[in-house]
RNA sequence: UCCUCCCUAGCUCAGUUGGUUAGAGCAUCUGACUGUUAAUCAGAGGGUCGCUGGUUCAAGUCCAGCGGGGGGAGCCA
């Protein structure tokens, strides 16, 4: 067997003094002709290898290059050095795979995140992209762990969707006819009769309407994968291809709702306050020492950890609509027209300085607003009694605006037929969905959150496109 | 898609009112040193100044178009 190596996070974490162990990684730095920084990605820290003067090869100390993977057996001794508790003493080297100094592009100095974007293949391999990707993984298995707990069912929603009518976005099509030679009818236009489904098809902008189905039948489901939109974004909070979790509880209103959003985030927070802490503090430091580039007026009140353990410790802050408009209107910053949208009156849809004052100045923690005029939310929404408003939630989180959006939907057929004439709804090709409240309906709710939207509150990131391994964007499909 | 700023060595950046042979730090290479921690010291190599066109005796510098990137906005998650 090969793969006969102990783990680099083990070997600091572990009780192995004095053994002989075998362990392979990726040299990110050799100092002095004998100091080897080895890091195998399973953490944050590089083990210190030593290598004795004298005892190797000329030829093989000059394969051991920045990038360059080795292979390293030696007896794990207290460090003599002051930077680590141990080090490995190497008696065998080998070097499983070269790495040209002159041509591998990461070298031993900081990098600027957007040379790193233009070569994502090669990024895993600094500590930013280590840290952040095995938070990824954690949030990613916290989130199924906490419905898992909860007695959620995990739904697999279909990535390929016949169905545009939510009205989440532009659609990325699909087709497996010839884009130049396309089969077409009498009049020119495309038979999608021919097509591979028989109908015009796309990708998914949102597995809600499917988890609705489901909900009403297993009670709770939730969804967890990717999804698409064409939108011509060219922002650091939007992404063409992103992550999506779309919890939906059947016998629900918009306060069950409100409960789950908030326990879940908090649930998924504190799990990796408590299983990446070594990644968050590097995160954290990064975070703080980037922020002093900054004028003092736009760095952060808190620094990350304080802020990620903030969020698990108190409530949320809960409002209406009509509240949150009536703090905005009266603010100092509307009266002193310091906003680009003035507040003026009710049934405007907030922008993000609006949020951003609520959630940064005003109340100075994660925000939920419910009950949002009907005109500015999508025609599933539950109707309030007032007949102006819906039983929407949104909430902000500090820094990165809306993060979680959700509602209590709309279960009382005449209702949602009526509403989805209003807004123009083909209600014919929706029967599949409207079978759900003709047949033994109930009151339920559910909410999506983006997933690399919650890894840029966690991480302190500021650009989407570093919190996700490959980004998709307008003009840009690399990897 | 809109506004705005930027594009000079592998990376991060200087480059004066347009004017001789375009610079620095880091990285890389060579040598020295050898318990280093972004090692240190000495030396060397490395440039289609994003691309195309224009103005000019002369363009890294001015103008236009295109491409790429950052920040902000809209759409949204």
């Amino acid at each position: 067997m090969f793969n006969k190596r102990v783990r680099i996070k083990e070997v600091l974490e572990g009780d192995l003094l004095n053994r002989e162990i075998t362990v392979m990684g990726w040299v990110r730095t050799f100092r002095n002709n004998q100091f080897i920084a080895l890091n195998d990605g399973s953490t944050n820290s590089n083990l210190q290898v030593v290598l004795e003067l004298g005892k190797f090869d000329e030829s093989l100390l000059k394969r051991i290059t920045t990038g360059a993977a080795l292979k390293i057996t030696g007896i794990l001794v207290a460090s003599l050095g002051k930077g680590q508790k141990v080090e490995l003493k190497a008696q065998k080297a080998e070097v499983l795979g070269d790495s040209d100094a002159e041509k591998f592009p990461l070298q031993p100095k900081k990098h600027s995140l957007e040379f790193l974007r233009e070569i994502a293949h090669l990024r895993f391999r600094t500590n930013t992209f280590g840290a952040i990707f095995r938070i990824r993984h954690s949030l990613a298995f916290a989130i199924h762990q906490f419905f898992n707990q909860k007695g959620f069912v995990y739904l697999h929603s279909p990535i390929i969707t016949a169905s545009d009518a939510e009205g989440a976005g532009e659609t990325f099509h699909v087709t497996s006819f010839d884009l130049e030679n396309p089969t077409k009818n009498e009049d020119g236009s495309i038979n999608y009769k021919e097509d591979f489904f028989g109908k015009p098809t796309n990708l998914t902008v949102s597995g809600q309407l499917e988890a609705e189905l489901a909900a009403l039948a297993l009670g709770d489901v939730y969804t967890f994968g990717p999804t698409f939109r064409a939108e011509n974004s060219n922002t650091a909070r939007h992404l063409a291809e992103f992550w999506m979790i779309e919890p939906e509880m059947a016998f629900s209103d918009l306060e069950d709702d409100m409960n789950l959003a908030e326990e879940f985030i908090k649930y998924i927070i504190k799990y990796i306050l408590e299983n990446n802490r070594e990644d968050l503090d590097f995160l954290a430091t990064r975070l703080t020492e980037e922020e002093k580039q900054k004028p003092q007026n736009e760095r952060s009140e808190m620094r990350l950890i304080e802020k990620l353990e903030f969020v698990t410790n108190n409530d949320f802050e809960r409002l209406t609509y009509t509240e949150a408009i009536e703090i905005l209107k009266n603010s100092a910053a509307n009266k002193k027209k310091k906003f680009q949208y003035p507040v003026d009156k009710w049934g405007i849809d907030l922008q993000s300085e609006h949020e951003r004052y609520l959630v940064e100045k005003h109340f100075k923690k994660p925000v939920i607003l419910i009950n949002y005029p009907k005109e500015i939310k999508a025609f599933y929404m539950r109707q309030n009694d007032d007949g102006k408003t819906v039983a929407a939630m949104d909430i902000l989180a500090p820094g990165i605006g809306e993060i979680v959006g959700g509602s209590q939907r709309e279960e009382r057929l005449d209702v949602l037929e009526k509403r989805m004439r209003e807004m123009n709804i083909p209600v014919e090709e929706m029967n599949w969905y409207l079978d759900t409240r003709r047949f033994g309906t109930v009151p339920h709710a559910g909410f999506g959150l983006g997933f690399e939207r919650l890894m840029l509150f966690v991480t302190g990131m500021t650009n989407i496109r570093d919190v996700i391994p490959f980004p998709r964007f307008p003009k840009n499909a690399e990897f």
